[in-house]
DNA sequence: TACTGGGACGAAAACGTTTTCGTGTTGAAA
DNA sequence: TTTCAACACGAAAACGTTTTCGTCCCAGTA
């Protein structure tokens, strides 16, 4: 086992100065050809990389962006993180994952881990209960230090910085005109509680579409879900008593919930009740039947996130500074929860 | 805007010198009541934080670990992630994590990054490129630069080092044995090809369960798949061929296909034919049929594979040195796509 | 010969810490 | 009065780089 090898020791090894060395290797023309190409010989044949934390301390920069997510164990944050590693590998850069686990205090401590020289800057989704305090001082003090920052899909208004977000509103909308259009006038939501930013946006793309088709809104068609725990049973509770001819569920899991309490009831999806859920996991694609999303593009998010974020690291401060606000376009995924139109 | 705090501007606003004011604020008895009540204030008002790198280059640690997975868009690595993440946070670690897109290539990079500095060590999964390549070198190397790591699930041989897989041929032996047990005969197994050390163990499973069985080994029912892109196609092929009563597939994604078609084919799971899957995955778990599968306890892994590192970080590593592989356990979890025993 | 210029290299500061080893001041013991 | 410990603090090195600014020497010019 030889320790790592640093520009000291090629330096004693060769017998020259540090800085003749450091220079060599960057190919500095103040060095002599010949000591030049002695010293990267050297470098080459013993395998130097220079150590990245003296680089880091002395460049001010660490080349690290960080991510901090509720929760991993999610298809839509996976593909979120797939997206941020992809262009942050492609523009030289590391990715530090931290899990919030939807807990306030694990995200203000994984922040104050990232804030400290860790990372240059960072995307962020927020835990489920930091939306819910609507505190947000850890993130204003760190965007304060001078730490670039993007929120992605769970955004706060009242933060500035980049957002990277879905048009929920419309996306909600998008599903349930398709499902007026292809024949249903009783449809439930199944949402989360509002404090969910995602949850009261896509409720209202919900009430958007009855309006604009001269429905009313049945506020007794509203499922509004507090604890991921017992969301099956209660969504099957709830459709037991509601005759409805289609579902908009803003997630998979709902979805899924309420195809399975559906079929329990002995009616069948499509034909009897038409299902759309949100988000396009693994699990919609393969269950069976496949059901319809309206797909978040958990990819582009990360990649948009990303660049917005690297842009903005490598651009000197003192250009116009501007936040801006991307919105990745949802899509209609049909697939077979949903009747085919007429 | 301010910029971060350091100590030397604490120094400076409070006129004393660098190492007073470190020392205070380190509670060290050499520093007068007085003046260190004084500094620890004043730092606490400003919210004063050591810079990660600069300690990170001092202390030659940077309480950081590497992970390097073949791909995180897979319900068993992100519940590793999800274990290693617990613990690494429980024990004061950030955790770093890369993606080698199943790359030998940039499974090397990845390395390469993380063995200059960035991280005390590492936790890796390996890439199929490279276990069909054959070739550790980079392994071998850093590790032979001191650079403790632990190999998970897909493991090689012939690298010393810490490992944490699990039982492969026993996992595969249970399910096989389940399925002789609840009366299959004409058992069919969905494996991948060789070089992927999982998926030969398992068939070693399989096999050796149908021997203890007195049940001859009919290689026509063994299906070896390259790709991934159309296993769907060719579990369907294979399958419609064939007459069985039983399949053990070695992945989720075989065993939903394998059912798929075989409710194509108007036979019924778990009637007609009896399937167990590997890994327990979301999917498995709430497909209908629900699948009956052997799991691999990816967050056990994550944490075990988690604690060994951080053991042998912060042990001397005079002390007696020898590498353990932890076995953990799999377990048949029941499900519906498997008749009841009788 | 004296001066200039440039080529080839080294010394040292800086990034932000921690830690070792002074050093100066005090108060008390001899 | 001298001596010495204890106390409170500061200087400087070290971690591994990069970079600025010398410095030295030699060749070319006047």
């Amino acid at each position: 086992m030889k320790p790592k090898l640093t520009l000291k020791k090629i330096a004693k090894e060769l017998d020259v100065s540090i800085s003749t060395v450091s220079k060599a290797l960057r190919d500095s023309s103040e060095i002599g050809e010949e000591t030049r190409a002695k010293i990267k010989a050297f470098a080459k044949h013993y395998n130097y990389k220079p150590n990245n934390i003296a680089l880091s301390l002395k460049n001010r920069k660490t080349k690290t962006i960080g991510i901090i997510i509720p929760e991993i164990v999610h298809h839509f944050f996976t593909t979120v993180i797939s997206g941020v590693e992809k262009v942050a590998n492609e523009m030289g850069y590391n990715v530090l994952v931290c899990l919030s686990d939807n807990s306030f205090d694990k995200e203000v401590l994984n922040m104050e881990m990232l804030a400290n020289g860790s990372t240059d800057g960072f995307i962020l989704s927020l835990a489920k209960e930091t939306m819910q305090k609507g505190d947000y001082h850890h993130l204003a003090e760190v965007i304060n230090q001078g730490m670039p920052c993007v929120l992605f899909d769970r955004v706060a208004e009242d933060i500035s910085c980049d957002k990277v977000i879905i048009d929920d509103v419309t996306g909600g909308k998008k599903a349930v005109q398709h499902l007026i259009d292809i024949g249903c006038r009783k449809i439930a939501l199944i949402s989360t509680v509002d404090y969910v930013s995602v949850g009261k946006l896509r409720t209202h793309g919900y009430k958007q579409a009855l309006a604009e088709n001269g429905i009313s809104i049945n506020e007794d068609l509203i499922l509004k879900i507090e604890e991921m725990e017992d969301s099956e049973k209660e969504i099957e509770a709830f459709l037991k008593e509601r005759d409805v001819d289609g579902v908009f569920a803003v997630n998979e899991h709902f979805a899924i919930s309420a195809v399975k309490s559906i079929q329990d009831q002995g009616k069948k999806v499509p034909d009897d009740v038409s299902v759309i859920g949100f988000t396009d996991g693994e699990l919609s694609k393969r269950f069976i039947p496949s059901l319809t999303t309206v797909s978040q593009h958990g990819m582009r998010m990360g990649e948009e996130s990303a660049r917005l974020l690297i842009e903005k690291l490598e651009r000197t401060p003192t250009e116009d500074d501007y936040y801006k606000t991307i919105i990745v376009e949802t899509g209609l995924v049909l697939r077979d929860s949903t009747k085919s139109g007429k």
